[in-house]
DNA sequence: TTGAAAGCGCTAACAT
DNA sequence: ATGTTAGCGCTTTCAA
């Protein structure tokens, strides 16, 4: 069943149908219903590959992921696909390991799938604009933004929280709860990425509460592995070095923190409050609920979508959108018994 | 940047440097290292929806995964993207909420996408002949088996373990341990789907160990949610009746039960033993680390692929392939204490 | 407002 | 072993 056929059926040529099919002004109301009638009654659907091939384009939008366990992106991608498929795209997931260059996969997948646009999740913070030369085409970074990077702001998009002030937030609200001796796990303060940005909010919160900088109190995993954090936050604890709370810059290390906590033998909160960032629905089950900061997942996932059509179509321009977290009170964060 | 630039780039035609891209073998290994090397020279990249269109097919292979929000799933996903990658194929992933039919937006995808093979996750288990005639390319499901329906074991592949024998084994562990009243955390005892069949484990598992069934027993969440678990779980508490241990059907509801228990007073495992199936990295993050039976995830995502590929390529026949769990005993059942 | 026809980049049958 | 060429199904000039 090709146009041929449909136009053959209710006689008339394929241009006419073809115009019917992209929705062309320039065709007779009449005709136009019986076109559609043809389609519907012979159950025509158009060939994409034929229509890709004249077009020189696909309808394809590249998800390029970074950290591939990380139940937060997990969620933005249920998101993402189900918008993306919505409009009329179709989505291409590519996950990469933490080690591989998102830009370089993003660059393959582009001549591979002749890709429209492209939306990163969880990419590094310090694209420039020499290595997006390979990228031709519009993208949208979703959960960060070019903070370190040499990137013109109108030359892509970003739809992000404040990593910097939230992580400040997060470290104040234990700050008011009478904490001063605060832990901070983290996958690297140096990743060009969420952790570095995450890590100097911790910083920033505790210089402007006069708190100062213990290096001894700074969990680096190195990635985010569950294991990674659990085993840090045993030697913390080993270490004999004390901290009456701590920070997590996403829920799932958080949830790693708790466990060791826990099999090391101390409460959660009584013995050390824990916040983090991120707000899975899987971290108001854990004993006890943590308190964490939510993003808003799916508003940033079809707040990207939105923004990445609307520049593949020509519709939109380069914009910077900046989300605010929630707070999720839970119950891993009590104020600092007097003693 | 065309195969017609790189004939002409090579001096030699279209034909021959199509037959070096396709492999075939009629080519002299002189002109086939020229032709090859001038493709990485002009970095050349055919054009698929030009290969699709003559071959009138696509690369695509969809996985329908019904079941929005489960962590085991996504963990399948990873590794199916991977894979089929891997193997030149695209994946077309598309997500189901829990009551939409999978067979129905299987058809979809097949005439929008021109799939040539699919992949269903976590779907029914009774499909007839009937429904799936509207699916006119090969497909395996899995995670399930269709138990349930009518339709021939060679007209469809299947990658799944034996949920009742595995539910039956889970709560023989919990038999094992001395506990006799055991309670069963399910979505639906009759969901013709995994809840049915673990739910049949349980029921065999008691009458081969003489121990009676006892509705009172058995938590029905509806879904997979974790807020009905936990109020399901909340309510069995709640209702006075006894219980020492508790068999979830999944990680996820196993993670709401512990929280419910624990909410409510109890301790796990002294007061109430809970094992579940999945294996869930993050279930061994729970306080305490869930005793669970660990489907091998990457292995099955694996067969998967490989078998739809296998009846794609028409190298293979319809198979069905029974994984085993592995135990990864864990804090979350006790031996119960004679009293 | 409609139709005829060129051609998008590729594969494969056929010719050499 | 290599080249020539006819389409695959569609969009889009261009002509009517």
């Amino acid at each position: 069943m090709t146009i041929k056929d449909v136009a053959a059926y209710c006689g008339v040529s394929v241009s006419t149908v073809s115009r019917v099919l992209n929705d062309h002004p320039d065709v007779k109301d009449d005709v136009r219903q019986r076109v559609r009638q043809a389609i519907t009654e012979c159950g025509y659907v158009p060939n994409n590959s034929a229509r890709a091939l004249v077009l020189s384009r696909s309808t394809a939008i590249g998800v390029v992921s970074r950290g591939v366990d990380n139940p937060f992106l997990s969620s933005l991608i249920r998101v993402l696909s189900r918008q993306i498929h919505q409009l009329g795209y179709t989505m291409v997931l590519h996950q990469i390991a933490t080690q591989d260059d998102e830009v370089q996969a993003a660059a393959v997948l582009q001549r591979e799938k002749k890709l429209l646009g492209v939306i990163f999740l969880g990419g590094r913070f310090n694209y420039t604009e020499q290595e997006l030369r390979q990228l031709t085409v519009p993208f949208v970074c979703c959960t960060y933004t070019n903070t370190f990077g040499d990137l013109d702001r109108d030359a892509y998009s970003s739809v992000s929280i404040h990593d910097e002030r939230e992580a400040e937030k997060a470290v104040r609200y234990l700050v008011h709860h009478g904490h001063r001796r605060i832990a901070v796990l983290l996958d690297d303060p140096a990743d060009n990425s969420i952790g570095q940005l995450r890590f100097q909010g911790y910083r920033r919160a505790l210089e402007d509460c006069g708190i100062d900088y213990d290096p001894a109190l700074a969990v680096i995993t190195g990635d985010y592995a569950l294991s990674a954090a659990y085993d840090g936050v045993c030697r913390l604890i080993d270490s004999g070095v004390g901290f009456t709370a701590l920070m997590a810059i996403s829920d799932n290390l958080a949830i790693a923190a708790i466990k060791a906590l826990t099999d090391r033998g101390l409460s959660v909160p009584e013995d050390c409050s824990v916040i983090a960032i991120d707000g899975l629905d899987i971290s108001a089950y854990t004993v006890p609920t943590l308190t964490t900061l939510c993003q808003p997942a799916a508003e940033m996932a079809r707040e990207s979508v939105q923004m990445l059509i609307g520049l593949i179509e020509g519709t939109g321009v380069h914009r910077h959108r900046l989300v605010e977290t929630t707070l999720r009170p839970g119950g891993s964060v009590a104020a600092l018994a007097d003693t």
